[in-house]
DNA sequence: GGCCGTTATTGATCTTGATCAAGTTACTCT
DNA sequence: AGAGTAACTTGATCAAGATCAATAACGGCC
């Protein structure tokens, strides 16, 4: 692996405060590889063998049911996904692909699991990861089962405003057809909402959003902290989608 | 506190493991409480100062957003709830109310914050907990967007039924209007459809439910165990709603 | 037992969102 | 550049589920 993938791992929170020695130890079993675009890297169901850890490109996290599929998160780098998995070392309870060409991390889980034995910086540091984790899903429940998908367009696009820096204009960080499975709706319904929300204060040129009437937007959408945060942790993991730029 | 009180939760996962003076320490700055029925435990948004463990009764955890509510579980006896906000240090998600007469255990979220970082056995068992606790809302997740609400009804029904012992006739555990808000529908909506389950092989008298077909309703809630489990933590804390008996 | 408040059911109607079916635009690949 | 594919949009229709309203059943409580 190379020095400055090394650098970006120990960055994150979860391998920032354990001991140098430890993460070497954690490093020397672990391997980067690069995947094409549309891999599937994870089937749900399987084993969960490996930490995943993205460090360039980007992963989509879905789940499948009779035959139909939906998104639950999008993970960008520098981030980790399905640590829980590996923790209880139990099946993937989510597949995941790559949505663009994606080289990541893989860490083995039983070295995990022994080290956070080890290391109590990195205990608290796992335990800090799956609390922001859990968190954040019970954030995306609360917003599904309060929520209209009006709505949910409405403080979506506003929480996105936000995370650019509460810019008005910022181009929408994926596809159209994903944020409509991740929001729970089709693609058509999120089309024709997008449309009517031009008399809600914002109007939408291809993937670029343009609030012309925040205020407006927000009456709508009514922003709250425990669902739509700000969470600090929320968005680095694979708890969300990633954050768009303006 | 009671000693048998004690000895309750000492056998909980999250306190078998640790060193028993480790587990005085965190009970010395503990106490119980009753409260009657109805009472607001928790306000979504409050600070999370302490851990609760429910000794007897019931609590509803439920969330809030613009004038609307849902149910998002109920928390049954010996278990632990809000873990994760305590441990965060940040405001509940979500708020708690008793169901019936309750008595509860408070924890001071300080003494757990200081005490995973000394008992490296405390550590490993909030580890385990916490990552049980996701995998159970992302259950809840993948079931509230990949299935209609027939699907969702079918599939608890069935749930319920393994968890007593796979057995044909059970009593709901949990009042109807409170399953509906659980399950993402209302009342009259779970009403209407409980009704034309009949169909499908499973009867409604009451609170009773008599699982007919059972080769049918399963056709119908093609259950899955990447939704429904088996999870041998989840049913004990407070990410589902409590278990039926026959 | 009978009263009263809550919960559950049932029916009628309405709204939201899904589905089906074209079209159009945008992007990729050679 | 142009063909081919996938994404997006738009319209028409349909179905699922919500809402409103009224009644029925249940559960505590004196």
């Amino acid at each position: 692996m190379r020095i400055e993938d090394l650098l970006e791992i120990r960055h994150l929170h979860l391998f920032r405060d354990m001991a140098q020695a430890n993460f070497e130890v954690l490093m020397i079993s672990s391997y980067a590889q690069a995947f094409p675009q549309g891999l599937e890297l994870i089937r749900q169901g399987d084993p969960a063998d490996f930490l995943h850890i993205v460090l360039e490109g980007s992963v989509e996290l879905f789940a499948q049911w009779s035959g139909r599929e939906c998104t639950m998160a999008v993970v960008r780098p520098v981030s980790t996904f399905i640590l829980a998995a590996n923790i209880r070392d139990a099946p993937y309870l989510m597949s995941a692909r790559t949505l663009e060409r994606t080289r990541i991390v893989l860490v083995p889980a039983s070295d995990l699991r022994a080290m956070f034995r080890r290391d109590t910086e990195f205990a608290v540091a796992v335990i800090n990861e799956l609390a922001s984790s859990y968190r954040s899903v019970v954030r995306n429940a609360k917003s599904l089962k309060l929520r209209n998908s009006r709505e949910r367009i409405a403080s979506y696009l506003l929480r996105q405003s936000q995370l650019a820096g509460g810019v008005a204009s910022y181009v929408l960080p994926v596809e159209k057809r994903l944020l409509a499975s991740y929001l729970g709706m089709t693609a058509e319904n999120l089309s024709r909402t997008l449309r009517t929300l031009e008399a809600d204060g914002v109007k939408i040129d291809g993937a670029r959003v343009i609030i012309t009437h925040r205020a407006r937007l927000v009456a709508l959408a009514k922003p709250d902290r425990l669902i739509d945060g700000p969470d600090a942790v929320a968005e680095q993991n694979g708890s969300g989608l990633p954050v768009a730029r303006g």
